[in-house]
DNA sequence: CGTAGCTGTTATAGAACAGCTACGGTGCTCTATT
């Protein structure tokens, strides 16, 4: 499917693919890869994403490499090529059968596309092969995971970017449906992307309609909850636990609607029918933990109502867009409870590697500096995860780095343990207040839709008719951000500094408060008068 | 942080309650069995 001379996308796309023209943001995306730029697109679903990659790499001389992180969606993705017919492609994983053959026609340039699990490309036996296959390309599908995920869960997914050294950094592809400019910065850096092009498309969902309900008591949640659902509609409803998932479901099948549970505790197949059903129509309401979403892709979701206040504003726009991509319009419910938040926060802070156990990592490698995951484990008596947890705290504070995914090279151990703390902290800290941005949303008497674009660092004006509050015509829901620009004069997207909290970035402002995200003290909401009172706020350099 | 669920207390019995603890989400992969 390799072309030698340049060949325009929109030409590509049509051969390859027979896609009649690109969409927005497709077109730069493409151009950039094909260039040989690392590329961070933040696209909702359904608006192309896998068709940057598609054409980028038909265009791009060499095989693709995309890390998925669901097998599922992996099987989806090959789907969706066959489709296309843009070129011989294959997945690996844990439950694939003959996987020396696939190494083996991937290494012979037989495979156009590899799909991957980041713990594939852990083993160095298996990233010694796709090494020899030469890629030209990587794509890192979902890529809001690696912001998410990493210390906890699925560690390997903070290997990635030793995995693109190893394979001498082609151009990279991230991809994501959903990304505030934090957790951009830290797709880019845990990547380790070189001044990527970042396209941003699609933020704002017009036909979404925003709608905050405060509920103090579980009966009161109850309500919401039938009244908020149309018999009929099709809906998704978020909890934070697998039990709750199970409840509704059964409140809502015992008021005579179509709905089903759906969390990652459901036999395989269960899940499997839970979805299919869901997509074909047979089920209106699915009741899911975090569990249901990456690769579900139906139009005609007519609304999210969220049990529990989510995670983070980050993880309630990824699971909003999920209703109305057919562009009618939709409805997403948030019932809100503060205590609700703090539960999720809680949740959060679990795990993660123990202070001990990085101690211990450290005085292991004063004593022996050359040696490798596999040793430390040994010699700890502990699980390889728990060391490569440890080993990527401390090679987030510059102590070590990690060879060929397997040799720990040692640069500067003292002092190591404490920087880790210190991170851990930092970790905590700006856990605290994204949760703080969601209590924000919900309790702002201004436009919900203003606030949530400009917490994903966009300027936008009252929505108008779009929320619930501007809909009730509360004082300053509807007005213009006029109040006094001249008195802090720092709109969304300012670079600013602080004297104690250091430089960031302006998520909102309005007369009254203005809310910078931090890069180390995380979201916090000034008082605009006392900002210009005290100077508190001075313009910095702005960052890439 | 909040809640569900357990234990022990009270004491001619059963229910109720205080106090404590464990648990709460996402998925890959490997291994041992059927």
């Amino acid at each position: 499917m390799s072309s030698n001379r340049p060949l325009d996308p929109e030409v590509a796309a049509r051969r390859a693919l027979g896609v009649r023209e690109l969409r927005e943001g497709q077109r730069p995306a493409i151009e950039a890869a094909v260039g040989g730029r690392d590329v961070l697109a933040i696209m909702p679903t359904g608006s192309g994403k896998s068709a940057i990659y598609q054409v980028a790499g038909a265009l791009i001389d060499g095989p693709t490499v995309v890390v998925s992180p669901l097998v599922a969606l992996q099987h989806d993705q090959m789907e969706g090529l066959r489709e296309a017919n843009a070129g011989a492609a294959a997945a690996l994983n844990a439950g694939t059968s003959g996987r020396q053959g696939i190494l083996d026609a991937f290494v012979g340039g037989e495979l156009e596309f590899l799909f991957v699990a980041p713990e594939q490309l852990a083993v160095p036996e298996t990233l010694d092969a796709v090494r020899r296959g030469r890629p030209s390309l990587v794509v890192v599908d979902e890529a809001h995971c690696v912001s998410g995920w990493g210390h906890d869960f699925r560690p390997d997914y903070l290997l990635l970017t030793d995995v693109l050294d190893q394979l001498s950094r082609p151009p990279t592809i991230a991809l994501t449906a959903t990304a505030s400019p934090p957790v951009r910065r830290h797709i880019a850096q845990g990547l380790g992307l070189r001044d990527p092009l970042v396209v941003v498309t699609g933020l704002d969902r017009p036909n979404l309609s925003l709608e905050v309900r405060r509920t103090p008591s579980e009966r009161d949640k109850c309500a919401e909850l039938l009244d908020s659902i149309p018999p009929g509609e099709r809906w998704i409803v978020y909890t934070t636990t697998r039990r709750g998932s199970e409840e509704l479901a059964d409140l809502l099948v015992g008021h005579g609607r179509r709905a089903a549970a759906y969390h990652a505790a459901r036999p395989a197949g269960t899940r499997r029918t839970v979805q299919d059903d869901f997509s074909a129509g047979r089920l209106d309401v699915v009741v899911a933990t975090s569990a249901f979403g990456m690769g579900i892709d139906v139009p005609d979701v007519r609304g999210v109502l969220h049990w529990d206040a989510p995670e983070s504003l980050d993880a309630y726009y990824q699971e909003i867009g999920r209703a109305g991509r057919d562009g009618e319009p939709a409805t997403a419910v948030m019932l809100f409870r503060p205590e609700d938040l703090a539960r999720r926060t809680a949740l959060q802070a679990r795990g993660g590697v123990s202070a001990r156990t990085v101690g211990a990592v450290v005085d292991a490698l004063a004593a022996d500096r050359s040696t490798t995951i596999a040793d430390l484990a040994t010699q700890l008596g502990v699980h390889r995860r728990t060391v490569v947890k440890a080993l990527t705290r401390l090679r987030e504070v510059g102590a070590v780095d990690l060879e060929d995914g397997e040799r720990v090279v040692v640069h500067r151990l003292p002092g190591a343990a404490a920087a880790v703390d210190e991170d851990e902290q930092a970790r905590a800290a700006w856990r605290e207040t994204r949760g703080a941005m969601v209590r924000e949303l919900a309790e702002t008497p201004d436009c919900r839709r203003r606030m949530l674009l400009g917490y994903f660092g966009e300027q936008a004006d009252a929505c108008g008719d779009g929320c619930d509050n501007c809909r009730r015509g509360r004082p300053g829901a509807a007005g213009q951000d006029d109040a006094s620009p001249a008195l802090h004069g720092f709109g969304p997207g300012a670079a600013v500094r602080h004297p104690e909290w250091g430089d960031g970035e302006v998520v909102r402002s309005d007369g009254e408060v203005i809310v910078v995200s931090f890069e180390q003290a995380g979201y916090r909401t000034l008082d605009a008068a006392l900002v210009a009172e005290r100077d508190l706020l001075r313009p910095a350099a702005g960052d890439a």
